[in-house]
DNA sequence: TCTCCCATGACAAAACCATGACGTTTGGCG
DNA sequence: CGCCAAACGTCATGGTTTTGTCATGGGAGA
C-alpha cells in the first residue's frame, strides 16, 4: 500500500533533504547515488524523481532508456538547475512528465510527486460506448439519447455504462453492486432495481418490451446487444 | 508547462499509435476523431496534428478556415498517405507548415512536432473562445458577456477559460485545482465551489437552471457546450 | 499602508440514494 | 384453469452526502 519514490540525485546533500521530505510526507524512499544503481531499483517503484544534472549527461539518456524499457510507463519528475525553455523542451522530449527547478520548497516537491501519482494512477482515457440511439462518452461523463442529453445521476450513469460496456451479457444484482456500487457496499440487492426503474425512465423503456435494459427473470439484468 | 499537441484524426488505430507515441516523447495529447470536435479543442493547443484525408475534404477546408481564424499562428504538421506531389503543393498551399506520409516511424513523428514548436516557439498565441454570449480573448485576458466588459479576477478567468475550452467535459475539482490553481496548489477542493459561485454571479448563472457552468453532481463542473 | 483577492470554515439548502411497503407480473403445479 | 409463491416494478420517504453561499481573516501586490 505504501507508495515507493524512486531517488536518483548524486549530490548528497540535496539526496538526504529530498529524502527527508518525501519520507515525511508519508512516501517510502529508495535513494540512489549512481543512474546504474538507479536502474537496478526500478523494480516496485511508483514514480522517479530524477537529477537532471547527473555527471556525463546521465541524467537524460537514463530517461530515454527508461522510455524503452518496460517502465516505459512509470512518472518522472525531473530536477534541474536549469530553467530555460530549451531545457524544458529537452526535457520534455526525453520524456519527464513534470519538472521542478532547484531551489524548490519541501512543500512543492511533495505535491508535484503527488499529482504524478494522482495522474498515473488515477484517470486513464476510457472512450466512448454506444449502444442504438444511446451514446455515452465516458471522459467527459455525457450520456445522450436519441442525440439529445440525459441527465442522469451518478449512480445511474455508473450503472448503465457498465451495462453498456457488457451488452448481451447478463449481470446478477450481486455482481452489479459488486461492480458498480463497490464491494464494500452494504445493502439490499432490491437498490439495484429501483436504479434500473430509473433508467428506463430516462430511456423510455417499458419493463414489458424493453428496447435497452431487459430483465432476465431469476438472475438480473442486461443490456440489449440489438437495439 | 507541459506542451498541448492536438491531434485530429479519424481513423481510430493511426489516432491511437499517434497519441501513444506523441505522449511517450512527453507531449500532452488532445485526441479528436472528426474535424469539428478539433475545432472546439484548438485553445491552448501549442502544436497541431491534422489528418489530410478526413471525410469530405474536411482536413483541407479545417487547415484554410484556422489560418483565417484567431489560431491563424497555431503550427499545423500533417499526416497524409498520399505523397505525390500535387498533395505536397497543395497542402502547403493550404498552410500546413510541415508534412509527413504515412507510415512514419514514432521517432520521426517526435522529431518533427519538436521542431516545429522550436521554430514557433517564442511566440504562441492561444487565440480567443466563444461559447453562446460569452467571449473571451486569451491573449489580453479580456473577457466580454453579452458583448459588455465582464471585471473578472485572475482566478475567475482562469478558471473559466480552462472550462470554455472544454465545453461539455466534465472535470473533477482536483482536475480544475491541477490544471488551474497548478499541481502544486496545497488547499481543499471546496474553494473551486466558491469560484464557481462567483463566475456564476458575473454570468447571471442560476445553479439549478445554469446556461453555462453546469453542476455534475458528484464528479464536478462543466461548460454546457450548448449555451 | 491600503486595497483587492483568495482560501477556508460554517451553516443552510438541495440532490441523491437506499430502503420498506405494496401492487403487479410471472411461472409452476394441482 | 385457477391458485400460490416468488420475483419484479414502483412509489414515497427519511437519512446521508454533496453543493451553495456567507462571512472572515490572511496575504500579495500596488
Amino acid at each position: 500500500m505504501a507508495v515507493t519514490v524512486l531517488l536518483v540525485e548524486d549530490e548528497t546533500s540535496v539526496r538526504e533533504a529530498v529524502r527527508f521530505h518525501l519520507e515525511r510526507s508519508g512516501y517510502v524512499v529508495r535513494a540512489c547515488a549512481t543512474a546504474l544503481e538507479g536502474w537496478e531499483s526500478l523494480a516496485g517503484a511508483d514514480v522517479v524523481v530524477l537529477d537532471w544534472m547527473l555527471p556525463d549527461e546521465a541524467g537524460i539518456a537514463w530517461l530515454r532508456r527508461l522510455r524503452d524499457s518496460s517502465f516505459a510507463g512509470l512518472p518522472v519528475l525531473m530536477l534541474t538547475a536549469r530553467a530555460s525553455e530549451m531545457d524544458r523542451v529537452e526535457g520534455l522530449d526525453a520524456g519527464a512528465d513534470d519538472y521542478l527547478t532547484k531551489p524548490f520548497s519541501a512543500a512543492e516537491l511533495a505535491a508535484r510527486v503527488r499529482a504524478l501519482l494522482r495522474r498515473s494512477s488515477g484517470e486513464r482515457p476510457r472512450g466512448a460506448l454506444k449502444v442504438g440511439l444511446l451514446e455515452l462518452n465516458l471522459d467527459a461523463g455525457f450520456a445522450a439519447f436519441n442525440s439529445s442529453e440525459l441527465h442522469l445521476t451518478r449512480r445511474e450513469f455508473d450503472l448503465l455504462a457498465f451495462l453498456a460496456a457488457h451488452p448481451g451479457r447478463v449481470y446478477s444484482r450481486q455482481e452489479l453492486l459488486d461492480k458498480v456500487w463497490g464491494v464494500d457496499f452494504i445493502g439490499g440487492e432490491r437498490t439495484v432495481d429501483q436504479h434500473i426503474t430509473q433508467l428506463r425512465a430516462h430511456l423510455g423503456d417499458e419493463p414489458s418490451e424493453p428496447t435497452y435494459l431487459e430483465t432476465v427473470r431469476g438472475k438480473g439484468y442486461r443490456m440489449r446487444a440489438d437495439p
